[in-house]
RNA sequence: GCGGCCAUAGCUCAACUGGUUAGAGCGCCGGACUGUGACUCCGGAGGUUACCGGUUCGAUCCCGGUUGGCCGCCCCA
């Protein structure tokens, strides 16, 4: 018995009617992004496996049990993308970008693969757009990204949106408080959560942003990471306020905000909405410094600051928001009698070579099913295409929303509907 | 990876403690109205009740497994 194929458990299709959702959310990306002086970059779904055991962290979750990991037919170990920092890292790395050009803005956008079971706003296949700019150490650099993010997120009208900001060090400064938390926790170990007392040994950074109300009362209580800072990171991070200030960007310092990549260095930043839709998958966004990752990596040091959205919690939002961006045809030809089909496809074609979204249903059929057809497309006007019209040269535009019919030349079709959309445009949307 | 809930038409859901032919609304197609959609009325198509097995005279219903979906934990986008 041959049993119906399905989809890959949590990687889903994106259909007419959804899609256009996901095109605006990028488009208006692409738009914002380039304004910002950003250029696209687009990197291969599969990368050496080492590639991000090396960046995000053997120890990290990512890493240690999210990874689609295979071996290709020449016994490489390959792994799908599970983030785009990485990638993109190695093809700056690997096209020697640091010796073309000071400073660098990439954006990328597309689908990333994580092992993990899912929930509302979580996907096996999920979907990025992210930005790098390399070779900048300075904070006003870290500033314009989140001005950039800030800006992407207003076009898009999503409200209540916060973002959430941390310094985590760098590599002067995070040993002492590393190791002091440590000696804190072990203190403390009693009052912990069972995945904290573990999370010590692994990961003790990670007990501060834990959920159980006695950890997070042991955390607080606790060593605070931004009291550790030496002084060029405490500059850093002093520096980088000021400048959101500047640019007008509300923020919340949360000293125990910790992220679960291991590049990450300085400043690290979260965006996360509260709309209950989204439940537990609040963070929208997130990204921070990564100034030694490049050097790890085998490559030059230059120094980072990247950040990445989830493109499915984003129209997740816009969805809830119950705005529609779908665009409905212009025309619909309706053919009258049989003898009139290769004229009415005709005048279509040449509509369309006229820059006008035309819908014509090639099956024919009665002209009342077609005119079904016609209300259901959404079209303005449907223009109906017979003997009559063809002897004529006139026929006649009619309005799908009520009101009189146009009266209109064959010849003037595409110049009388261009008037009509521009007088919709100023009319306003509605 | 752990715990809980769920799966009937394209969609949202029915089917009385296991009992003939699994229904409705919406949607789709056609007609009433043979050159004009929406509203109304009439008709039609569409199901191996997710899949596999078990209990039973008999299973959509009870049991087990598989697959998929939802929620919490974990973690993140």
């Amino acid at each position: 018995m041959s049993r119906q194929i399905e989809g890959v458990k949590g990687m889903r299709d994106l259909l007419p009617g959804e899609i256009e959702l996901w095109q605006h959310v990028e488009g208006l990306a692409r738009e914002l992004f380039g304004r910002f002086g950003y250029g696209e970059v687009r990197t291969p779904m599969a990368e050496d496996t080492g590639l991000f055991v090396r960046s995000v962290g053997e120890e990290t979750d990512i890493v240690g049990k999210e990874m689609y990991t295979f071996d290709d037919k020449g016994g490489r170990s390959l792994s799908l993308r599970p983030e785009g920092t990485a990638p993109a890292a190695r093809a700056y790395i690997e096209h020697a970008i640091n010796n073309k050009e000071p400073i660098t803005r990439w954006f990328y956008m597309g689908p990333m693969f994580r092992y993990e079971r899912m929930k509302t706003g979580r996907y096996r296949q999920f979907y990025q757009i992210g930005a790098e700019a390399y070779g900048s150490k300075e904070a006003a650099q870290d500033a314009e990204m989140m001005d950039m993010v800030v800006q992407f997120l207003g076009a898009l009208e999503l409200k209540d949106v916060t973002l959430n900001l941390n310094s985590l060090g760098d590599e002067a400064c995070r040993p002492a408080y590393h190791a002091k938390l440590v000696e804190y926790l072990q203190a403390h170990r009693e009052e912990l959560c069972e995945d904290c007392k573990r999370r010590m040994e692994t990961n003790p950074l990670r007990v501060l942003d834990c959920k159980n109300p006695t950890c997070q009362a042991v955390a607080a209580a606790g060593p605070n990471v931004l009291e550790f800072l030496c002084e060029p990171c405490r500059a850093h991070f002093d520096d980088l306020q000021r400048k959101l200030t500047v640019l007008g960007i509300k923020y919340v310092v949360n000293p125990r905000m910790v992220r679960g990549l291991d590049y990450y260095t300085r400043t690290v930043f979260e965006f996360i909405a509260s709309h209950p839709a989204l439940g537990t998958a609040s963070t929208v966004g997130g990204g921070g410094r990564y100034d030694k990752m490049m050097k790890g990596l085998g490559g030059p040091d230059v120094p980072a600051v990247g950040f990445a959205m989830g493109l499915d919690r984003l129209v997740l939002l816009l969805k809830e928001s119950g705005r529609t961006f779908t665009s409905p045809p212009d025309l619909f030809v309706a053919v009258a009698d049989e003898g009139s089909q290769d004229a009415a496809l005709a005048l279509a074609s040449r509509l369309r070579r006229e820059g006008l979204r035309v819908d014509f249903d090639t099956r024919g059929g009665s002209l009342k099913s077609q005119m079904k057809r016609a209300d259901k497309s959404g079209a303005r006007f449907t223009l109906v295409l017979g003997e009559a019209e063809r002897t004529s040269g006139q026929a006649k535009l009619k309005p799908m929303a009520g009101g009189d019919a146009i009266p209109v030349a064959l010849d003037d079709v595409a110049k009388t509907l261009r008037a009509a959309r521009l007088a919709t445009a100023q009319a306003g949307p509605t």
